[in-house]
DNA sequence: AATAGAAATTTCAAGCTTGAAATTGTTTTG
DNA sequence: CAAAACAATTTCAAGCTTGAAATTTCTATT
């Protein structure tokens, strides 16, 4: 059963090496996810979607919309509809009102949330840092240029954090 | 405030890199994994964990005790205990008692699980192939040593699909 | 102005995920 | 052997996530 089509066993195997790169980054980007979402919960006890969350606030301290948010952090509008509630509970976002259109809310950082965003973003640089200190500047130019091979669409979305 | 220490700006500018560089890495696994879910639902009305849970059965077709499946997929045990009675549910995956130890039980695919499974991995193989046609054999080489540089723990955990 | 259609949000049910507590069963040891 | 320690699972509450349905509010078009 090995020469039918000689072809065959080289397209085989280059798919097989592909499934394996593609566990093997998606092992890679979950170690870091986790322990970025252990560290959030032991050390600062919030998690990894309400940093997101604050994080895209932080960057648009006028308010995002609802929509924009989630937009932006590619999830559900519902999604973000239960993340901004809990934020709120706990005084670190609040929604205003926007003048013009009484269907649209606009989803902000309270001070306090500013104060704890800036706290938690220095962490989360340094432990990414940490994590990633194995790579050179060279290494993380190719592969930065790598990723940019892969497709899994077409098209090429925007955001999930641009930090142009 | 650009020269009290000339090391500063350098140290700040490759932390930056790194950052940017994971948000990269998560946008990417982040999308292709969105797209499995998508094509998983659409497709075959089914979800990425279970078929987490039905490959990893599948390598194991004498079964896998609960607590040797949470490990393998690195998710808590309660998880696994859900997702197993949904596939049971479906009539794709059973439960059989260990003889000698009355607390454990091995997980198993069904005959219809294990027919059902190969469909979809089949069908998963091609998407990934894909996914990743950008990249060529030498691409992969690269892009697997880089990944190896990344230690979010420090030690290697084995598993999450090691797929020899 | 009436109304049909579009837009911004929220609500909802279902499934995933976790860590902690509770169960049930086994093993070690005083 | 009793009981304390340990082990395998399940249960549970809380939060995340989604897509679909429901609300409320615009915006055209008639």
């Amino acid at each position: 059963m090995s020469s039918a089509n000689p072809r065959a066993e080289v397209r085989d195997a280059a798919s097989k090496a592909r499934l394996r790169l593609w566990l093997k980054l998606l092992k890679t980007s979950g170690s870091i996810e986790a322990e970025l979402r252990r560290r959030l919960r032991d050390r600062h006890n919030t998690t990894l979607p309400r940093f997101d969350v604050m994080s895209a606030l932080s960057r648009n301290p006028e308010g995002l919309k609802m929509s924009q948010l989630s937009q932006f952090l590619r999830v559900s509008n519902g999604n973000v509809t239960g993340i901004v509630d809990r934020l709120t509970d706990d005084g670190l976002a609040l929604r205003v009102a926007v003048p013009g259109d009484r269907r649209a809310q606009v989803a902000r950082l309270t001070p306090a949330g500013e104060a704890e965003f800036a706290r938690l973003a220095a962490e989360h640089e340094a432990w990414i840092d940490e994590m990633m200190a194995g790579l050179g500047a060279d290494d993380i130019t190719d592969m930065s240029a790598l990723l940019d091979q892969i497709q899994p669409i077409g098209a090429n979305q925007t955001s999930k954090d641009d930090l142009t």
